[in-house]
DNA sequence: CTCTTTGGTAAGTTATGACTTACGGTAAGT
DNA sequence: ACTTACCGTAAGTCATAACTTACCAAAGAG
């Protein structure tokens, strides 16, 4: 019950913006609403897949609630993609290979 | 138009059971639909919307079709899940060594 | 204490997608 | 040529989940 969570949370493209959005700061309910064509319900309802799904967390700020991204979650879903590959390693080094090349 | 079909396609149970069994040796859709709960057809559509996300690959054998996995679909998912690092190499480096140790 | 801001929850509607049965089409066997 | 095996597609059913509005609770501001 980990990678099974995420492919099913961010396989809806309101609650995948929701959470690349907050890649690159926390934010809060309503910040997050404004630049979503939903309401702030929806909004809420998505945040709590993910919250479900270990992709978010909160933090109380007074009468708002601050969201951030959890990348851990996403570390589940990375191990569920190695077990596709025979030597996960030997590809982790050849991606690795591959990005040094290109920088 | 790609990591978001893979979230799609891999969110349904089913056609996650489907994926997971390629992974091991290419099969044709009765053999696929033989340990799945669902009919044939049901398997058939699923293979469809898996193959549009670039997770399977088809070769006609004579009345049947083999279905294989295309793990470089997979690339495109992983690549997805590094822009949420800041630092990617250096993320693909700290994963290694974890793995190195554990190993 | 009251008012405002913020956001989670309930209830109901609607669209989507996962499934079924029925059918058609192609390749191999006799 | 006829039959059998294998599979994709069409059409229709049904459950689910994404959305709405309405309501309620909690935390500052005055």
């Amino acid at each position: 019950m980990a990678y099974e969570d995420i492919f099913t949370a961010l396989a809806d493209q309101t609650r995948r913006h929701i959470f690349e959005a907050l890649r690159d700061q926390p934010q809060t309910v309503g910040q997050l609403a404004e630049h979503q064509p939903v309401s702030r319900p929806a909004v809420s309802q998505h945040l709590k897949v993910l919250q479900d799904a270990n992709l978010v967390s909160v933090e109380p700020r007074g009468t708002s609630r601050l969201y951030s991204i959890r990348r851990e979650g996403l570390s589940e879903l990375r191990d569920y993609l190695d077990s596709f590959w025979s030597d996960a390693l030997s590809a982790y080094s050849a991606e690795i290979a591959r990005r040094m090349k290109t920088n």
